[in-house]
DNA sequence: AAATCGTTAGAACGACCGGTATAGTGCTGT
DNA sequence: ACAGCACTATACCGGTCGTTCTAACGATTT
């Protein structure tokens, strides 16, 4: 009974990964179910099995995404010594990731864009992968001392969105540098002393 | 000749309005030459005659859209009476658009998200229009006395950027309200007194 | 030994894809 | 009057799309 869990596991997850790498290097639209099969050495039935639809799979690959993500990147930021650390690190995570040689973006943005407003899923998941992410700056913030914990954990969000375009754009993972910069002014405004 | 020639670029410009709405409502791949042919109301073989392929058309479309964002953008912001003013009625103008039905955010970008990295011309076409969107931003920082006129142009550009992503995610204009703050803080952190 | 279940392999479905071929229409300048 | 030209209309091409169906295989459970 675990072995077979295991092996069916093993099946959906050969299947996951293949349809997450060829999504991920060639878009959603753009790759086909039998691209998909091929690469997990699946039979085309099984994927219907497991997931019930092209959709379906594509749910399940943004949700692991997302999920795979945020572990990440949770992880890293820890890496800093004092709230404001973590703050900053966040973008020493994103230079290292836009320096990784399968970076294409952020998975799940470039699913709504490439998704305009018609699968509502693809949003909600999205949003769904947002908020904990932001939950966490804001913690980071309040534990900052900043005026508006919120405020701040926002501004930091936006500026991640931004590196990441800009760095999927011009591919030069120094936008993450360059919003790290951002980030130091806008914490020191936010959390040191008013204008003087 | 005249009226030859203006007939034939009603034509083509029909299918250039038809393909851009229908990219820009449910995006390129999508979107088949069919339904374009059909919403412009002219026949097939003119779209081949007028751009080649779809690949051209939509070339053509990218082209296009940049030229009429810019043109809109860069008289949108000169509504500033100082270089600071104009700086922060970038976002000001962002949340217009923000807010207008038709908004799925950058064309540009949504097209280099779609087609990750396989079809150089986006990529190119749309490095083409940013450039001279920074470039202006950098004469605005200059004129306003900032301390690095190309660094705070990257910022506000990056803003930008962040801004239309978040927007697009979450449906919500104020994100350019919030880049505006920021834009602020980084505007008097360069050109302002230093750090006290 | 028999039944169940996840999986496989491959054929087939109708729909749509981008692109081409062809014949015809109406207006143009000569 | 006539040739030239942009455009129309429609049928058609091979290929791919997502999805379904069927028959069989191998291992586990009863």
């Amino acid at each position: 009974m675990d072995v077979e869990r295991a092996s069916t596991e093993t099946v959906r997850n050969r299947l996951l990964n293949a349809a997450r790498a060829l999504f991920c290097r060639q878009g959603i639209r753009a790759t086909g179910v039998d691209e998909i099969i091929r690469e997990a050495g699946v039979a085309r039935m099984t994927l219907y099995h497991q997931f019930g639809s092209k959709n379906g799979l594509i749910a399940a690959c943004l949700r692991a995404e997302g999920e795979e993500w945020r572990a990440w990147f949770f992880n890293r930021i820890a890496r800093g010594q004092t709230p404001v650390d973590s703050l900053l690190e966040v973008f020493d995570a994103l230079e290292e990731w836009f320096g990784s040689a399968a970076f294409h973006g952020c998975s799940l943005m470039n699913a709504v864009a490439e998704h305009r407003n018609q699968d509502a899923a693809i949003l909600a998941e999205t949003l769904a992968h947002k908020r904990p992410v932001i939950s966490r700056l804001a913690d980071l913030a309040r534990h900052a001392g900043a005026r508006d914990p919120e405020a701040l954990a926002g501004q930091i969000d936006l500026l991640i969105d931004g590196a990441i375009v800009k760095a999927m754009i011009s591919g030069k993972p120094a936008a993450a540098r360059e919003a790290r910069a951002m980030a130091a002014t806008l914490v020191a405004a936010s959390v040191g002393r008013l204008p003087c």
